[in-house]
DNA sequence: ATGATTGCAAAGAATTTGCAGTCTC
DNA sequence: GAGACTGCAAATTCTTTGCAATCAT
């Protein structure tokens, strides 16, 4: 749907500046790249594509702290170990909860269907949970590392 | 059902040897407090409870780990950032894979019903997954910590 | 101007590894 | 006896914080 222009870079400062945040530099960086991506994010990684915005690593780690508090941002245990980050809705689009995640080339594809609403809904009745929310994570083999011939892209280890 | 008894030590002896793994002192006690606890574990509570047994943590973390490589344990990235892990079933007893965490004070429950099945076979089989498994967890405020007047047993922070 | 925010660099935690002695098979 | 395992301690990596300078309002 929308298309992603330079006029982002406004949307993203008036909307620290409606939470309440100082719009800097980082920060926007930050805000945009959390905004556009698909997937949750761990610290490293944004700051690998904030950097070039001049942003630091412990400014990173703050700010995604400091929305974290507001809770703006939801940190994700990743099935791999990382701690991941990722922003929540905003104007309505929603982000995914759940993701498959190949165990050989780490590549994450968001699924859209949610079976666990009505069960999160069913379990916070009948046991009397309040603010109830979830995480999926599904992991298998992806059909290309399934294929001996295909080297697995971006494999580690 | 079954009742944990010193026979119990024999049993995790022997399932290490047919695992092709040395049965030590510490490997045992490990595999034990494993098979026995209804939920993941970190590493650290993990050393905790083997300590007493002169187990040190590099142990674990390389017992746990070989564990992992042979996928006879499962590493689970718990809600609150934690890396967790699980014995695989073992026995025909089957471990759970789903929960519902408190966040105020961190109260686990298991949760047997599974939803995610049937969904996960779809999936795998819409996407041409291979081994696929999945990681389910459920956050909320428990009754007991809904209530101001109850403070929250176990609460942190 | 002024207080929030940042970069740098160091402190603190957590994770991982090397090695010589010990224990299992 | 041979080699797999372990404990200890050091190395590495990741996370978090202090502080003076800088930036947004």
């Amino acid at each position: 749907m929308a298309t992603r222009t330079a006029s982002q870079t406004i949307d993203a400062a008036s909307w620290l500046r409606k939470e309440g945040l100082r719009a800097t530099h980082g920060r926007i960086a930050i805000v945009e790249l959390l905004d556009a991506s698909k997937v949750p994010l761990t610290l490293a990684e944004i700051h690998e594509k904030v950097r070039k915005a001049g942003c630091d690593f412990a400014t990173v780690f703050r700010f995604i702290s400091i929305l974290e508090k507001k809770e703006l941002v939801e940190r994700v245990a990743w099935i791999d170990g990382t701690t991941r980050h990722e922003i929540r809705s905003r104007d309505g689009h929603h982000h995914h909860h759940h993701y498959l995640i190949c165990r050989t080339c780490h590549k994450v594809e968001p699924i859209d269907e949610c079976v666990v609403e009505q069960f999160e809904d069913q379990i916070a009745k009948e046991r009397g949970y309040a603010g109830i929310s979830h995480s999926l994570q599904l992991s298998g083999v992806c059909p290309k590392c399934q294929k001996p011939a295909a080297k697995a892209q971006g494999k580690r280890s």
